[in-house]
DNA sequence: ATGAAAGCGCTAACAC
DNA sequence: GTGTTAGCGCTTTCAT
């Protein structure tokens, strides 16, 4: 059924070496050689054989993709762009996923290894389990590209500037008037909540406002996973409405809360409405994320919307770089910026002092 | 650095015939021979070459994933269910998105096609532009499973009861006491549109109701691609808003509305608020899916819970099944169905009358 | 029950 | 410039 290069060269009475010479596009070849065969191999609809070349040259034109933790919409828009431009340069993707236990990623990790990846990008809200199968990738030096700060690993990652993100929105909400300002999030020590920490606790310190360790909270992560059939990711909605409710038993609270994700916001907003507690007036929030939810929540989110299909090429781009031998800078770190995103969640403070 | 069957072969001074064999779990290897090179194997920590074993079988023991449309949460729940499915039988997954063109779908299968996968998994809910290339397939006995229902493709197909999840929502709002009973779904003749509205239909009929046809609704779907570098797929939520003020514009308006899904439940909630139009009270809403977001929206939704797993799994199966030859029944469709989750967004109605 | 040898379709090194 | 050839690591057939 289909051609060989062997066929196709007989078939044309050339060598196979000049056909060869022609698909690389080799200069040494003669210009009307070059131009007969060509059009007949467009006429004949030849296309090379992936599987032998990946034997031949040891390099399959494969990244391996390893999502890890609970399925997020965000991972799909990553997952698109980053299709894109891999097959924009020719390569295809291999998708496995994490359940995010050690066990999980060394699966997927040995999965990849065996099918030749040439190159790895990992991703995912989850944090690695476990680093060492990683660190002998990248001892290898076999491209990794984390798209997400990993502090247990040194490699190559492309991440979103939290503290900035969350100094942005911390000033944003200091702009409208408010200086009781609460920020929650899981109670992982996640690079990334450390980071929203900071942005938060930094800004505030700039702006002269005091640090309320009460109401810089952390709430236990409930996860639930359902019925076997089912993988439903309602933990960060879920620890928005527990963090809520902590937040509403203090004796005195903030009048804008800082949420890890827009879920843990709408989350909140849910507990909010049953305690009759009023948003934005009594409590202003903020989301993480712009998911498609966040503009039809019961309050419309102001949030910051991640720039996922970005992430997705950038880490592409700097794996490339790497695949092709390029090491300088490692271990390189690509970040970039959200954008605000004003909604009706996070207005001014009903006057109280 | 990674051991060659040639070389394993001679350092354990056998041929490389009889190591295969023992690799093949053949019969034709005394038993003492095997259990030595077994356990000189394991030592070794040896591996077949999987691409090596792919150029020689014409099998590469992979699968196609074509991903059709809009980024939804409930492709990545399916995606790893599939995944999983695929890794127990020592299958990979190569992942390709489609942006529901016509050119993208050729691109997905000319890239899965020359990645020689063994097989191809079609899922989204976008619907199938040209299925000329997908038809190709077919003809070449390559396995193609869809998860949705393809009226223009004659192939597999794992799907989900459409009729009977959307008769069952119409009985379960007529026995709230609802009479006056509306359905929201998109304008495009998709086979689960038309399903859709035939469940309704139906249910309708059998409670002896009549259908009021300008409660069946089907709204333009306003695709809205922001930036260039975001997928976000809104529409669902904008297509029930839309929908909703079409409701509210009438002159006598249904008591209950089912929704094409909860994400079109939400939108609609959305328009509600805004109108004064109060739910459950004026206008009992149902979503479908059962996406997280679903029991955090404004008024928690009353939903058809999908078995996304199962679907990927069954698909995984029935896929298999055409990869080892078995064309028994093709094209065979795979029906299953999604729960009832009762929340608060459909209760009985103010009496009226 | 085991060993030897011939390719799968391609690339790369070497001849001419 | 072009043709020839030797493998990449594996499976399979044929001999023993």
């Amino acid at each position: 059924m289909e051609l060989t290069q062997h066929e196709v060269a007989d078939r044309l009475g050339i060598s196979r070496g000049t056909l060869h010479r022609v698909l690389s596009g080799s200069p040494l070849v003669k210009a009307s050689t070059r131009q007969r065969i060509e059009k007949a191999l467009s006429e004949i609809g030849y296309s090379p054989n992936i599987i032998a070349q990946g034997l031949r040259t040891g390099r399959t034109r494969t990244i391996g993709l390893i999502a890890i933790g609970d399925a997020k919409i965000s991972e799909m828009e990553k997952a698109r762009a980053i299709h894109e431009a891999a097959r924009l340069r020719g390569y295809s993707l291999v998708l496995t996923y994490s359940d995010g236990s050690a066990e999980g990623e060394a699966r997927c990790v040995d999965e990849l290894r065996s099918r030749k990846v040439d190159g790895l990008i990992v991703t995912g809200k989850g944090r690695l389990q476990d680093s060492a199968h990683f660190k002998k990738l990248i001892k290898a030096r076999v491209g990794l590209v984390a798209i997400a700060p990993i502090a247990t690993l040194e490699t190559d990652c492309v991440v979103v500037d939290a503290p900035w993100a969350y100094g942005e929105m911390t000033r944003h909400i200091i702009s409208k008037g408010h200086r009781d300002i609460g920020l929650l999030l899981e109670d992982i020590q996640s690079t990334y909540a450390i980071a929203k920490e900071k942005g938060v606790a930094d800004a505030l310190a700039a702006a002269g406002l005091p640090v309320n360790k009460d109401w810089m909270l952390r709430v236990p992560v409930r996860v639930r996973r359902e019925e076997a059939d089912k993988v439903r990711s309602v933990s960060d909605y879920r620890m928005g409405y527990d963090g809520a409710l902590k937040f509403f038993a203090m004796s005195r609270r903030p009048t804008a809360v800082i949420c890890q994700s827009d879920q843990t916001a709408i989350g909140f907003q849910h507990a909010a409405k049953l305690n009759n507690v009023d948003v934005p007036g009594e409590v202003a929030l903020t989301g993480y994320d712009d998911i498609p939810a966040a503009e039809f929540a019961r309050v419309p989110l102001t949030t910051m919307r991640q720039p996922e299909a970005e992430l997705g090429v950038r880490a592409v781009e700097l794996l490339m770089r790497r695949m092709e031998g390029d090491w300088s800078g490692f271990p390189q770190m690509v970040v970039l910026r959200p954008t605000l995103i004003e909604r009706e969640s996070c207005s001014r403070p009903k006057s109280e002092t």
